[in-house]
DNA sequence: TGTCTTTTGGCGCTCAGTGCCATTATATTA
DNA sequence: TAATATAATGGCACTGAGCGCCAAAAGACA
């Protein structure tokens, strides 16, 4: 497990992705996402524009952070559970381990799922970040069932486990003052509620 | 139900959304739909390019032709359904009803979604419409539960729904030869399978 | 023929995103 | 100390979506 390793030759790096991201929270907070022109961030920074899009592919990509390296998290809490437990079960874990966050870290992670679910243009980008998280469920499935990655149930079950996360956080940023976790364990028992077939006929 | 009063006085209009919706699928199909400009459209219609916003609020929203009219339809479908029968087999019902075409329409059909499903700036647009479709639901749910449309369980069936509908069409354009309602009562089916508390511990 | 109404479409602008490439800042080597 | 190799920088110019503004066009009707 060695760490990027940085290289000591060349001119070294003025910024970071770091950086950029506290700086551009701070004017999303301020002006709001759409209002913030990349020329603003850059200037904010003294860096030069085209510099930001070195760090990221896109105005959209910034408030995503460290998303992608949090999947490879994700990806080993759902081989961390036990294999004798049901699927569902598992992958309600999994999700819980996902979304948790110390009391600190808290009011960023609000600030910044507020910020993801509630501006448009990032809500339409969130999608292409959706797949790959779908795509590590979908992947642990379907080693379970043995089956491919591409077919029928593995597919489902991310896309239903991204619609309860997606219900979640939406009644979560929408006042409700449980923890995630209480609401993630209320949204999958209505949800097992709704799809019980010993519920209704047929 | 009236019928929409056109206008008898004033320049009539030079074209008309399905005759844009017609040219340009067939652009998208021949070239692509990154790689068609709005110029390009406007200049097979032989009108302006500013013309073209007036019709389709961005070329994003050129694909999705009259979806919204026919979430009235949905709305409809779904009010339709037997207060007696569980929800989630109204629901499932409805879902059935929306998807059906015939088979001269099909073919449309496949097309338009393998455009929306396939291309990224199309699939990142869609969010903003699927939005309406899980109103609809979330619309319906509460109504029967007596709940306001914001709480828990009704967007969670609007969320979850959405996840089921996108899970039958990527199996669908998968190559899956089955109907699409085939495909819809294996989902439902699949699903209750992964969510029955009844299948394993806790 | 003139007036009223509505659509059209050109113009000019903003902003995201991209390819190109000379410049800059550092470490290493001679 | 000076030359060199390397990698990041950032300016420039371009494309394409989208939008505000407004004069011109095209019919209906008096």
């Amino acid at each position: 497990m060695s760490a990027v390793q940085k290289p000591v030759i060349g001119r070294p790096p003025v910024t970071s992705r770091a950086q950029i991201e506290a700086v551009s929270f701070h004017l999303f907070a301020t002006q709001g996402f759409e209002e913030t022109t990349m020329e603003e961030i850059a200037a904010a920074l003294d860096v030069g524009r085209r510099t930001l899009f070195r760090y990221f592919p896109s105005k959209n990509d910034i408030p995503w952070g460290q998303f992608d390296a949090s999947l490879a998290n994700f990806r080993q809490t759902l081989l961390d559970q036990p294999n004798h437990i049901p699927l569902f079960e598992a992958v309600h874990r999994a999700m819980i381990a996902f979304n948790r966050f110390d009391n600190e870290a808290l009011p960023q992670h609000r600030q910044r799922m507020t910020l993801i679910l509630r501006t448009p243009s990032l809500q339409a980008h969130s999608v292409l970040r959706y797949r790959q998280w779908r795509a590590v469920i979908a992947d642990y499935v379907a080693d379970r069932l043995n089956v491919p990655a591409s077919s029928l149930v593995p597919r489902m079950v991310g896309q239903v486990s991204l619609a309860i996360a997606l219900s979640v956080y939406e009644q979560w940023l929408d006042g409700d003052d449980r923890t995630l976790e209480e609401i993630f364990n209320l949204t999958d028992f209505a949800l097992r509620e709704y799809a019980d077939p010993s519920k209704g006929n047929r």
